[in-house]
DNA sequence: ACAACAAGGATTGTCAACAAAATACACTTT
DNA sequence: AAAGTGTATTTTGTTGACAATCCTTGTTGT
């Protein structure tokens, strides 16, 4: 499957030749998708830029189990693949390289990270803990039905791969739910922080018995907060980081 | 002061012209020197990359308060600054992006990290503590006479910073004391979640009243680990990040 | 006066060609 | 055999040219 890319040129050649009522519209929807994308709608790559879009893939087929951690990525075989040149490819491999699902050697290119170690494991679980419960208490009282209304789409997305035993989409959607609550705080550099720590979790996705426990941990999550019973929602979050 | 580049050409050069025995005896001290330059010794630049280099510059003028929060780095500014195309200098962009010092804006380049708000300080001492203490926890047994020796350099130059009132020396040796211990943990992984976190404590170094606690704080540390008391040196380490 | 618009320069994004480095392999020597 | 050596291949690093985007400024129309 190729890239979509009608962000740039078709855009710009739209944006130039239409009227400019029209032109704000296009950029209001823009706008809007990009501002979705950040509150982690489902994907809508339009508007993305070239690294962004191969990184999103690049990290499915990582956390989907696809890559195999220690196998070697070269860029000549993804530029070919998605039919771009090697920049952008490389470019992807560094975002990637920041959020911790592939690692560097220089003159030797990315490798998929290892798992990490069950050693390291309390250690991650305490510090994205730690994130998250500070993030739920800072922004708890300016939640807005809104929000909650993008956390409980996300939820339902949760509850239709638990229902299909859909371990790959679940993993993605649990990602997204968390990430949606992370990305809602003003200061956006949290997101920057937990990333990396989050990704490490999810590339280790095996806690679980019965895959439904997740739907439930999260409903939980998200009745706490309609709710707005600030510290049973604390602990339920808590609970489900382990 | 152009960029040293002796290792590429001039190396090569010197590696095919040369007998093995002397080859291997080159790549041996090649090897000892990105050794020492991971366990934070004097920086040798000579045998690392260019973008490297240039984030390592790039680095202490952040952290030095000579680029302040928020200004724009031009690619086009810089890679003329350093001898260099845009290649390079984008490439260390990003390596100082994932460190938490610049901050990027698709098509519109990068700027400056904001320091952590106040607010956020408390979280992310806690979450440097819970890195550093596992760290040493983890490794404390395993310590060795060299790992102590290595250690005492970095407080001699920390105690020379903090005698001449070198506020951003000692920064920059601060930063390698603990960065030293860290790296010594034989999952690397945590250095690489360690550093964006440590690096955002390091953009507001305000602490102290008296600049020689520094020095005392750090050398309370090292004399712990040096008597091999276990409690008291996480103790005096935890007491040293705030 | 004020919004809509257009043109220009400045800056980042992408590309393809080349250079440097790492790797693999066949060949030699001891 | 086993290590030493040279060459060819593969892969990453670097560069400069060009395209797309952003931003500023001046102009037009109402």
């Amino acid at each position: 499957m190729p890239l979509i890319r009608i962000s740039n040129s078709v855009l710009t050649f739209i944006r130039a030749t239409v009227r400019p009522p029209v032109r704000r519209f296009l950029d209001a929807i823009r706008r809007m998708t990009e501002l979705n994308e950040r509150q982690a709608m489902p994907a809508n790559e339009i508007f993305r830029t070239l690294p962004e879009q191969i990184a999103a893939r690049l990290q499915q087929d990582i956390l989907g189990g696809h890559l195999k951690p220690g196998e070697p990525l070269r860029e000549a075989d993804l530029s070919e693949h998605f039919g771009v040149s090697r920049g952008p490819v490389r470019e992807a491999f560094r975002q990637l390289v920041q959020q911790g699902l592939l690692v560097l050697e220089p003159n030797k290119g990315v490798r998929v990270a290892q798992t990490p170690s069950n050693e390291m494991r309390p250690l991650v679980v305490q510090l994205r803990r730690a994130i998250e419960v500070y993030v739920l208490e800072s922004i708890f009282d300016r939640i807005t039905d809104g929000d909650i209304d993008t956390w409980q789409a996300i939820l339902n997305d949760i509850r239709t791969a638990c229902e299909s035993n859909d371990l790959n989409a679940l993993t993605n959607y649990d990602l997204r739910f968390h990430q949606a609550i992370v990305k809602s705080h003003d200061d956006r550099d949290l997101f920057t922080l937990w990333q990396p720590i989050a990704m490490r979790m999810m590339m280790q996705y095996n806690r679980l018995e019965d895959i439904m426990d997740s739907y439930r941990e999260h409903e939980r999550i998200l009745d706490a907060i309609r709710a707005r019973d600030r510290k049973a929602a604390i602990e339920a979050l808590s609970t489900n980081i382990q």
